[in-house]
DNA sequence: GAGCACTGC
């Protein structure tokens, strides 16, 4: 164990160069101590210390601004169960939120952060960034950090705790991480789990942690087949959060070895208003009520407006600067700004900017504010009651993104964000009859998903029978077959359903299982393209590269812009064309990006994933000296394309004679995106990589394949 | 001829 920690610890992480010298940071200590006293979690500090005396899981609630993320780790350090093997893990959601956690956490105690001091009792481990010391003590990392340590030492040895924070998100890692800490405290006496939400309802974490592992392993065979006929149908809501793995009636609860504590939150007074009536156009009501607030309420005071998506919000950003034209010079300005996460980073910031005098703010945002972004100033939420949600349909293995009701938790996230200041307003834009209506909760991420990936994390790290693994919500069975299925035929598992090599050198990747399959077959002597391979991949796995446009001018212009890494068999060499000359640009590759109207970020974000992906098959051995081919090489062209296939069997269409395409596996139709280099194009056949239902079915990320190496792939 | 919310390894 200390070795891998030593290893790790060369990399690169991003702290202040120069050392800050011990007396200020104690004075920094005491001056910091004043204001923890102040937070509501600091009067609780006994009972929770006594909990994890008495108790090895705890259950701790609390909203926002109860301070425990922060101190919980701190109330624990010097707890005697804490001393060997002695670390604290405390795992995040995002990569943000951990780093300066732990920068908030090593101010407080007193020590300096990370790598920046051997003596440092506090780090962080983010991907791409990992800044630990031989002395770290409290360790802040993402789930999917957590899940990756997991591989060395499936049973986290170096770890006297591990604190999971935020489970009320219920991503597929949480929901992992959970399930695998209740089987291991099963065979690890003394490893001390802190589960936390700001969920105020815990019942079905204490009865999870409380049953006994196989009865409650077991899916709900009913439930399941309610679920299954509702895959069938893409127009009903699927959207059922009150489907739960743990009712009442299968608990078990035992409460000896659980303990549960409840936190206030400090948050100011925020009044909620709702509609008389129902509404159906939101757009029209945001508008009117955003005009009412602005005209009536006085400044400062910003207003955060929840819509679905980029078009609703561009839609009615136009709408509003059309009609502050009319508004006369008494009152104050309105600066409109819309906030989505494929905006430019720059426009972004724009709302960290303090807002002039006698004017405001209006932010039009997707539901990142509700979680990721913290927009600071906003003392009015006007809220949708809709957000745009993607569920993965099993038995069709398509993404549909469709516009949905959000969840009553969802709602007074967004309700809390008009009071971090000040006391604030919320206008619900529905009744009040239609809030309790709503779901209590959001749907659990893994009941949503594609499973093969986590299906494959499980497998890796020991699960033999991943039908029985412990799951808060056991998804359908349906879909864990689905998912097993489908890494038997990428060759992750074998007949029997165990791991096979192949199976683990995919499951060392940060990809997805079919992704990970085609740097696999890359690496065959008979397809001899990895470096090819990895930089395609890596661009598969960012955000799309290649800048929004919304005119037709525009489009001409990047057409022109582009003209030279387009490639007409499609957006799999268009993405390595582009990768291959960014990174052959010597000089100034921001400024290559945009004369090729590319998005920056996203490039640099490939980068960092090529050479992340470069170093791990070197690692696996898959990375001799190999060496880019020519670009111009067609037949190195064609092994590409035959990777994906590999990875992506099921994923190919053919052409009809009235020029629509049909999937071979199911007859249906789909559309080639607007954003692929293919739309408007006809080949024979493609392939695509994902397949995804917004108002129809679309194929994104599209290449020509030729129908004898579909037939050369059967054999 | 129409465009995907958000995380993360």
């Amino acid at each position: 164990m200390e070795n891998s920690a030593n290893v790790k610890r060369k990399r690169v992480s991003e702290d202040s160069p120069g050392r800050t010298p011990p007396s200020q940071l104690q004075q920094k200590r005491i001056k910091l101590l004043d204001s923890r006293k102040q937070l509501p979690i600091w009067q609780r500090q006994k009972d929770i210390r006594d909990a994890l005396r008495d108790h090895d899981v705890l259950i701790l609630s609390g909203e926002t601004g109860s301070g425990k993320s922060t101190q919980v780790p701190q109330f624990l350090l010097d707890q005697p169960w804490c001393r060997f093997p002695g670390k604290i893990a405390v795992t995040q959601p995002r990569r943000v939120a951990a780093i300066s956690l732990a920068r908030r956490v090593a101010e407080e105690m007193g020590t300096p952060l990370g790598s920046s001091s051997p003596a440092s009792k506090v780090g962080y481990s983010v991907r791409f960034d990992e800044s630990t010391s031989p002395s770290t003590r409290i360790k802040f990392l993402t789930e999917g950090m957590l899940l990756q340590e997991m591989l060395r030492d499936a049973s986290l040895r170096q770890y006297s705790c591990v604190v999971v924070d935020e489970v009320h998100e219920r991503s597929v890692n949480i929901d992992l991480i959970l399930g695998f800490l209740r089987q291991l405290q099963t065979r690890r006496k003394g490893l001390k789990v802190v589960v936390m939400s700001a969920t105020a309802d815990v019942g079905s974490l204490r009865r999870f942690f409380a049953a006994r592992l196989p009865e409650y392993a077991q899916p709900d065979q009913k439930t399941t087949s309610d679920r299954s006929q509702e895959d069938d149908a893409l127009e009903t809501d699927a959207n059922d959060a009150s489907w739960h793995g743990f009712s009442d009636e299968d608990s078990h609860d035992s409460g000896s070895d659980i303990a549960t504590c409840h936190v206030e939150g400090r948050q100011y007074p925020v009044v909620t208003q709702y509609l008389d009536t129902p509404t159906e156009d939101t757009i029209e009501a945001s508008l009117h009520r955003i005009f009412q607030i602005h005209c009536k309420e006085p400044t400062p005071g910003d207003l955060l407006v929840f819509m679905t998506g980029q078009e609703t919000i561009q839609s009615l950003q136009k709408l509003i600067e059309e009609y502050a034209l009319g508004l006369t010079a008494d009152y104050p300005r309105m600066l409109v700004l819309p906030l989505f996460a494929a905006l430019p980073q720059a426009a972004q910031q724009q709302i960290f900017q303090p807002t002039p005098r006698n004017s405001r703010k209006v932010i039009l945002t997707t539901n990142i504010a509700e979680t990721s972004v913290t927009v600071p100033g906003v003392r009015f939420v006007v809220d949708t009651g809709k957000a745009k949600v993607k569920q993965f349909r099993n038995r069709l293995g398509l993404d549909s993104l469709l516009v949905k009701q959000i969840s009553q938790s969802s709602a007074d996230q967004r309700k809390g964000r008009a009071g971090r200041e000040a006391a604030g307003q919320c206008y619900r834009l529905y009744t009040e009859e239609a809030y309790k209506s709503l779901d209590k909760d959001n749907t659990p991420e893994v009941l949503r998903c594609d499973l093969s990936q986590a299906v494959l994390t499980m497998k890796a790290r020991g699960v033999g029978d991943v039908l029985a693994f412990p799951f808060l919500t056991p998804p359908p069975k349906e879909a864990m077959e689905k998912a097993l299925l489908q890494l038997l035929e990428l060759g992750a598992l074998d007949e029997h359903g165990k791991i096979s090599p192949i199976g683990r050198k995919i499951a060392r990747l940060p990809l997805t299982p079919a992704l990970g399959r085609v740097i696999i077959e890359a690496a065959t002597p008979e397809m001899d393209c990895l470096v090819e391979a990895i930089d395609t991949v890596a661009c598969l796995s960012v955000e799309h590269i290649f800048l929004a446009i919304d005119t037709e001018e525009g489009r001409e212009k990047a057409q022109v812009a582009r003209r030279q890494l387009l490639r007409r068999q499609g957006d799999h060499l268009t993405y390595l064309a582009a990768v291959q000359a960014y990174a052959a640009e010597p000089s100034d590759r921001r400024r290559w990006a945009e004369d090729h109207m590319i998005s920056h970020r996203a490039m640099q974000s490939v980068m960092d994933v090529r050479k992340q992906l470069t170093a791990q098959c070197r690692q696996a051995k898959l990375l001799q000296k190999q060496e880019a081919h020519p670009a111009a090489d067609e037949a190195t062209q064609e092994r590409i394309v035959k990777c994906f296939l590999r990875g992506f069997s099921a994923n190919v269409a053919r052409v009809c004679p009235d020029g629509s395409y049909k999937t071979f596996a199911g007859n249906q139709t789909v559309a080639i995106h607007p954003s692929s280099v293919l739309f408007g194009r006809k080949g024979e056949a493609i392939l695509y990589n994902q397949f995804v239902y917004t108002n129809k079915a679309y194929a994104r990320d599209v290449s020509v394949v030729q129908l004898r190496w579909l037939e050369e792939a059967l054999q």
